[in-house]
Order: structure tokens, then sequence, then C-alpha cells
DNA sequence: GCGATCACG
DNA sequence: ACGTACGTGATCGCT
């Protein structure tokens, strides 16, 4: 219940300025920064979830120079430069508050903190009580005994708010909420450019109030001042201090009336609001609105289809035409799909005893065939239910991966974002719909959800779909689209589809022989440690080196020391535990995450299908999840070991083929530099050659420390050099390493000029394209933070260099694949780890594969130098690399 | 659910 | 002055 006289007033900008610096930056899909909203929203929903207050309004500062600014024209209380990400939000917020219904409370000529002061005095004279939110201690003035301050405080836990009355200020500052005016009068206030006594502080200024009661009897009282600076001070600039105090002093008599009625808080949680929130992507705080089972509110007809009989009569009409589909699927089996291939109408088919499986794959399949057009979302899930053959493939759109292609930095590509983004309709998020339920639960416990969630699926992409195209043409990615992107999916669903063996018993082994030493390590380290804790968990460890056995920490990180195994390499010479402690981790790593990991992956066709996540990465690049098989251990003997478990089928080997230096060749390429080109035309070994030619050395004299500073220096480039994170990787200073950068841009003029020029054109455009005209937005260019800034620069020289290179081996991928098939080959490629692809290949076709493999690949695209590509065979992936 | 750590290119 | 290398995913401990 709420309390009938209560009343909850909010420091608009004030909070926003906390929650904007207190979480991190946090931006929707649009890339517009919500951080600051989404703060100040939990913040007065946790206010109001304590208070039940029965009336909220909040105040905010106006642009205009008030009163203050013509009594001092120092003064900057007011607006203090907000940085951009900030600013760009006050004006959500107060939509946001609008659509809430919470007046928005403003007046020219005077801050916030006047309004909140001659509103709160207003309501404590009607006899309610009034909580004040702010980050702002000046307004602890206004505390009494009806009117409360509350400051919220982010802490570790989240936020916990400082609750002041009046008698709570006088105990935490000794002076009267009254006198903490006078005292801010002496001692000023930098961030308002409150000038005050010079030099009088806090200490000072809060002595002599509490001796003299006030600014003007401890004036009149100044000769019995000891010591005698600060009587002097005061004596010498109390017009300063008076002035002070005007500043400093809240007017609780500002010609500003709230409308009480306008106040009373109703109904937080309009329709308005939500839309909002779901704009923004509060995902969490959408839980705050109604969830009742939401019908089809977008005037769209569903009709369900559960008879054959039915069925054929609307795929014939359907045929030829234009589509979208969406196959309701869980766990291996069909729910039922949905069709759309008119406007406003929907037709959902379900599975059940007259229309099987069968029957649904064998209609949409003929369907797809005749389809100009057949659009879905996230097609890869959705094949195993459809038989596509090579022509009507071309037929296809997801929109997915067109979403994808448009804005790369998502994390989800649903229905309700493809409608948000590209049709401007807010429809209420899954989970909204289903809560946490699994479809086949919606379907039996909340069918007018389940069927709404299903069928959207259709009229959404029969719509969307043509305005992807277009904005796909207008950003000249369709060629990227269709030739690379959409066939490659069919590609990754075959490659998941064949999967690759893996010897279980084998598996077992190696994870038995690892157990047995990290036994023995385990107890040498407890040993050593004089007792028994959790070698795995980071915080025990750091307490048992740092404190406990007091060896030297290096940095340290946000909870506690770092014992990242940069750090303890450093120690292990000195300090045997450390050196076990290492190598406990690496066989820890080795045993849970690949013995026992993929072997709890591995089907009952003994082979693991993993998934090639198409929708992913920045840069586009492939990803691969459950299992990751494109980290499988190689750069460590021990690691590189479990390799062997991977085996292709009897009477096949492998044969893997990976890309040398793919991206410095794409570098080479984009630059044009013709001594880097040089040095690939005549190259074996493009470190030494960079050696030789930074570090002004034969090439026969490049020592093997030179070749390793100059591999570094090369990989620092494409990852968008800095002078630090070159430094941190070769552990030189990093004056040195700043040394090695411009001796590297003095030898090769041309990437240089490459990598401003991609910054500069980045910083123009927003964004920056691979060679096929892949786009990755780089909106961090555009922060008023350095640090996110820098980032965003080396994102804007790495990103064109990396994403080539996934461009180029997604070619590769496809023109193998295309020659296995064409030749009537049983070998199949079934994996890709980003410059390298794996061939399962029959035995008899071990030659014709290998030219395959080595032609497609180093012709899939032809730069100013050549791919070269380095062939490998073997009877399992440890053999074939 | 998040940070730390570590596996890969 | 700011405080870092680019791109990923899995596992663990801990709140």
């Amino acid at each position: 219940m709420s309390e009938k006289n209560k009343i909850v007033l909010i420091d608009g900008h004030s909070i926003l300025n906390r929650a904007f610096y207190g979480i991190p930056a946090l931006t929707n899909s649009q890339g517009l920064h919500t951080n600051a909203v989404y703060g100040f929203l939990n913040i007065m929903f946790k206010v109001l979830d304590e208070e039940k207050a029965e009336y909220l309004a909040v105040a905010f500062d106006l642009k205009a120079p008030t009163f203050r600014h013509k009594m001092y024209k120092e003064y900057k209380g007011t607006r203090k430069p907000m940085p951009q990400e900030l600013h760009e939000q006050v004006p959500v917020m107060k939509e946001m508050l609008q659509s809430m219904g919470v007046p928005v409370m403003e007046l020219e000529g005077f801050e916030a903190d006047d309004i909140l002061g001659t509103v709160a005095n207003q309501m404590q004279q009607e006899g309610m009580q009034v909580s004040i939110i702010s980050g702002d201690r000046d307004l602890l003035q206004l505390a009494t005994d009806q009117i409360q301050i509350r400051i919220p405080k982010t802490k570790a836990g989240g936020t916990e708010i400082e609750n002041y009355f009046a008698r709570d200020v006088q105990e935490r500052y000794q002076v009267t909420p009254k006198q903490f005016i006078d005292v801010k009068a002496l001692m000023g206030d930098a961030s308002d450019n409150i000038p005050g006594v010079p030099g009088i502080g806090e200490k000072t200024a809060t002595k002599l109030i509490v001796k003299y009661g006030s600014l003007k009897d401890a004036y009149e009282h100044v000769e019995e001042i000891t010591p005698a600076k600060p009587r002097e001070a005061l004596k010498n600039h109390y017009d300063l201090a008076q002035m002070s105090w005007k500043l400093a002093k809240i007017d609780i008599h500002a010609p500003y009336v709230l409308d009480k009625d306008k106040a009373r808080i109703e109904n937080l949680y309009t329709k308005e609001a939500r839309d909002l929130c779901r704009k923004l992507e509060f995902k969490n705080l959408l839980g705050r609105f109604e969830t009742e089972e939401k019908e089809n509110t977008e005037n769209v007809r569903y009709q369900i289809i559960s008879e054959c009989e039915e069925a054929d009569k609307i795929f014939d009409a359907a045929s030829g035409k234009k589509a979208a589909f969406w196959i309701a699927r869980e766990g291996g089996e069909m729910l039922g799909a949905a069709l759309c291939f008119s406007p406003g109408e929907v037709w959902y088919f379900r599975r059940g005893e007259d229309m099987s499986g069968e029957y649904m794959k064998e209609r949409f399949s003929a369907l797809a065939a005749g389809s100009p057009l057949f659009a879905t979302l996230h097609l890869k899930e959705q094949l195993g239910f459809l038989e596509v053959n090579e022509s009507s493939r071309e037929h296809f759109f997801d929109g997915a991966v067109a979403a994808y292609l448009l804005n790369p930095l998502k994390d989800y590509y649903g229905c309700d974002d493809i409608a948000r983004e590209y049709l401007d309709r807010i429809l209420p998020a899954r989970s909204e719909l289903l809560g946490k339920e699994s479809l086949k639960e919606a379907e039996r416990n909340k069918e007018a959800s389940y069927l709404e969630y299903v069928c959207r699926h259709g009229w959404v992409m029969l719509e969307a779909c043509e305005v992807m195209k277009e904005r796909l043409e207008d950003f000249g990615m369709t060629r990227l689209f269709e030739e690379i992107e959409m066939p490659l999916l069919f590609t990754l669903y075959e490659m998941e589809k064949e999967g690759i063996a893996v010897e279980a018993e084998q598996l077992k082994a190696y994870g038995e022989q690892l157990s047995g030493r990290i036994e023995e390590l385990e107890n040498a380290i407890w040993e050593a440690a004089g007792e028994q804790f959790n070698i795995n968990s980071p915080k025990q460890l750091g307490v048992i080196l740092f404190e406990k056995l007091q060896l030297p920490h290096g940095k340290k990180t946000k909870t506690g020391y770092s014992t990242a195994a940069d750090v303890l390499e450093r120690l292990a010479p000195d300090y045997p535990i450390v050196s076990q402690i290492l190598e406990y981790r690496q066989l820890a790593k080795l045993k849970s995450t690949y013995a026992e990991g993929l072997a709890a992956y591995i089907s009952p066709d003994g082979r693991i299908h993993g998934t090639f996540n198409q929708t992913v990465t920045a840069t586009g690049r492939l990803s691969s999840t459950e299992p990751n098989l494109q980290n499988i251990p190689i750069r460590m003997e021990l690691g590189r070991l479990i390799r062997k478990v991977f085996v292709p089928r009897p009477g096949y080997i492998f044969a893997d083929a990976d890309y040398s230096q793919i991206e410095l060749r794409v570098l080479a390429h984009f630059s044009d530099d013709e001594n880097l080109l040089q040095a690939y035309q005549d190259a074996q070994d493009i470190h030494r050659i960079t050696a030789s030619q930074v570090f002004h050395v034969p090439q026969d004299q490049v020592t093997p420390l030179l070749r390793r500073n100059a591999k570094a220096v090369n990989f620092g480039i494409v990852y968008g050099i800095s002078s630090f994170g070159l430094s941190q990787d070769l552990s030189i200073t990093r004056k040195e390493a700043q040394e090695y950068i411009e001796q590297y841009f003095k030898t090769y003029p041309g990437v240089k000029r490459f990598l401003d020029q991609t910054v500069e054109d980045a910083k123009r455009d927003g964004y920056v394209t691979t060679l096929y005209g892949r786009r990755r937005p780089v909106p961090e260019l555009k922060s008023s933070n350095f640090m996110q800034r820098s980032f965003g620069e080396r994102v804007a020289m790495n990103s064109p260099i990396q994403g080539t290179a996934a461009d180029i081996i997604k070619i590769a991928m496809l023109r193998v694949s295309k020659a296995l098939k064409e030749r009537n080959l049983k070998s199949k490629l079934i994996l890709q780890v980003h410059d390298e692809l794996l061939v399962e290949t029959a035995l008899e076709e071990e030659e014709e594969v290998k030219q395959i493999l080595r032609e497609e690949m180093q012709n899939a695209a032809s730069l100013k130098v050549k791919l070269e590509v380095d062939l490998h065979t073997g009877m399992n992936w440890y053999e074939a690399k």
C-alpha cells in the first residue's frame, strides 16, 4: 500500500550523472547510449519499491543561465559540460518519464536544486513526508524532520542509499542543515566554482560554524578567531563569503508550484513506457510490466491448419509466390511451421496425426523450389527439416544472416529485433510472450502466445526481407550476401552434419593420465602452501601466494591480486610452487575443457557435431560452439596430443591446409607498400625479412630474438599497433616499443599511410569495410572517452584485415566444397579454423583433394601478393598439422 | 550472471 | 592523464 502523504522528488541530472558514471557503457542495438537512463530507472524503482510513496516528480536543470550566473559570472553550477554519450540520454530520460506520467519539473532561471527545495518546502507545509533523491550533498541543507535526503551509492553488491533527516546531517557533519550553507560559503565548492574564503577548507569551516553558529556570527566574533590565518582570511574576504553563501543557498521560494494531481503515481507501467523500454532493450525492466498472455495485436490473421487436405490447398495457393516461413522445432523435432505469402495472413501448420513431419518437409521443400524468394530467420537451424536441392538454394533468404551483415555488432538477431530495426514495429520479446518456457511447453500452456510467437516470423520476414535486401544493396553488400554468406550457410550445415570422429576410449585414457599428475601437483602445492585450498580459485590462490607466502605481487585485478600466467611466469624461476601451479593450471584446463569437455559431445555415431556460428563475430569470422572446435590445443606439446583423438573414418585420412600469414598478405595488398610487396615476392620467412629490414641486419644474421621481435611487431601492426601493447608482449619498455614501431613504419611507409587513412575514413564514415564490402561499424570512434576512442582506432585498423582474411577463407570453403561435389568425391570439408581447412579425405582421393585444396585456396582471391597454402595429411589431426 | 583464466587464430 | 594489443568460447569460483 502506498503512504497517502509521501512524495518522492528526484534530482534528474544528478541521478543521470551518477548512473552514467556508475554503470559501464551500454548501448542498444541501434547504438543509442542507454546506461544513464537504465541506471536512473533502477534507482527510481528501487526507491519506489522501498518507499511506497503516493507522489513522484523529477526536477531537471535548464540550459539557460540562472540567477546565480547573474550574481557571479564564473559560476558553473548548472549544466556542467556533459559528455555526448550522457547528453543524448537526457531527452530520452524525459520521454521515459513522460510516458510513465511522471511530471518533469523545470524552471527558467533556476536550478533543479531550487525547484526541489521549493516543492519540498511546499509539500512539507501541507504535512507530507518528502524524500529527495540526489547524488549531490549540497541538497543536505534541505533536510528537516519531514524532508529526507537520500543519496544512492554504487557499492559492490548493488546500489545502497544513504539517508539523511536533519538529525542525521548533524550527526554526520556536526552542523545543522542550515549551517551546511555557511560551511560551504566558507570553504567554497570547486565543482560549482563557488569561491569561498581562500585558505579555509572543510575542517576549519566546520570548526568555525560549530563554534559560532553561523557565518554572520563568526564574522561578528572575527577577532576571537585563532589561529591568525583563518582570522585574517575571513576579515579580508567576508564579502566573498557572503556572496558564496548566496550562491550556495538553495532558493526554497522559487516561483514554482507542483500540480499534485499530476504527480500522483497512477500507473508507471504504461504501454508507451513498455514500448520505450523495449526500444532501449531494457530486458530486465520489462519484467515489471504486466505479462498477461499476449494476443496478436498486429492485425494479422493467424490460421491453424491440422489436416493435409486443407494444407494442400494453401500450399497450392502459395506455389510460385514470394513467401516467408518458420519452422517451430525443439530438440530435433518439428512442432509445426508458419507460412506467410500475403500480408496480414499467416498459416500455421500443426504437425500431428494427419500431418507428418515428412509431409511438411516435402511440401515446404517443393515450395522453396518454385518460390522466387523463400525467406526465414536462422535457416541453418531449420535445414534438418527441409530437403534443399542445389538449384533451390538460391531462393532462400535468411534474415538473420542479412541482419548480421547490416550490423554485425548485435548479439542476437531475433524476430522482434528485425521488426524493430527494419519495420519500425515494436514487438514483445520472446521472454515476454513465452516467459522461460520452452516452445513445446508454451504450445501446451500458452497457446495464443505460442501462436503469436511462431506466426509473427512469417509476416515479419515477408515484409522485412524486402527492406533488408534494399539496405544490403545500398550498403554494397548484395554480392557478399548472395554469393558468399547465403551459399556458405549450406556448406556450414553440411560440415556440422558431417561432424568429426573422436576416439572416446583414447580421450578417456588421456584424461586419466592427466588426473594422476594433477593429483601429484595438487599435493605438492598444498605441501608448499602449508594448507589445503582450492587451487582453481584465483581468490584463494592470491591469498596463499601474496599474503601467506609473501611473494611479490604484480598487477592487480578488480577483485584482488592477479594470478594470470604472465604474472606467475615472472615468479616461477624463484619459487617452485609457482611453477607447480602453472603446470597444474595447464593440466586442469586440458582435463576439464578438453578431455572431459569434448567427451560429453560425442554423439552415438562416434562423432562430434559442433556448431559453426555465422552471425557472431564483429569482423566476419566464424565462431565455433558446443564444443568449440576452433581452439583445440596446439601450441604446447602436451595439449597438442589431444589432436590424436580426432581421426578420419575408416578408409579415409585427413588433409589439412592452412594459409600462410594470410592477414599480413592482406595488409601488404591493402597498403600497396612496395617494400612489403617485394618482401612477399622473394619470401619464405616474412618475419626474418621484416627483422632484417627493420633492424638493419643482413638476413642471415637475424638472431632468433630479432626474428621474434619482428614477428611481434608484425602482429602488433595487424592488431592496430600501440607501443604499450607491444611493450607488454615483448617485455620491453614503451620507449623501445615505440622505436620499433617507428622503424617499422620507416621501412614500410605504405603501411603507415594505409593505417592512417583507414582510421581517418572510419572516423568520417563511422564504419570500416573489407575487400568484399563487409562492414563493421566503429561507434567507439565517437566516444569522448580516450580509452574507448583508442580502442575504436585499433578496431578500425584491424577489422578490414581480419575481415578480409575471413572473407577469403569463406570463398575458399565454397570453392573447395563445390569442387569436391562437382567431381563426385566422397571427401568432405569438416572443419574451418580461421585460416585452416580440414578435409576428411577418402584414401583414393588424396591427390585430387590436395590439389583442390591448394588450387581453390590459393585462387580464392587474387591479391597483389600470392596466397600460400601449407598442406599436410595424416591419420589424425595431430599428424596432419 | 560475471570476472578471471586460458585454449585457439 | 587516460591504461591497452585484434577476434573468439568454455570452465571455474563466487555472489
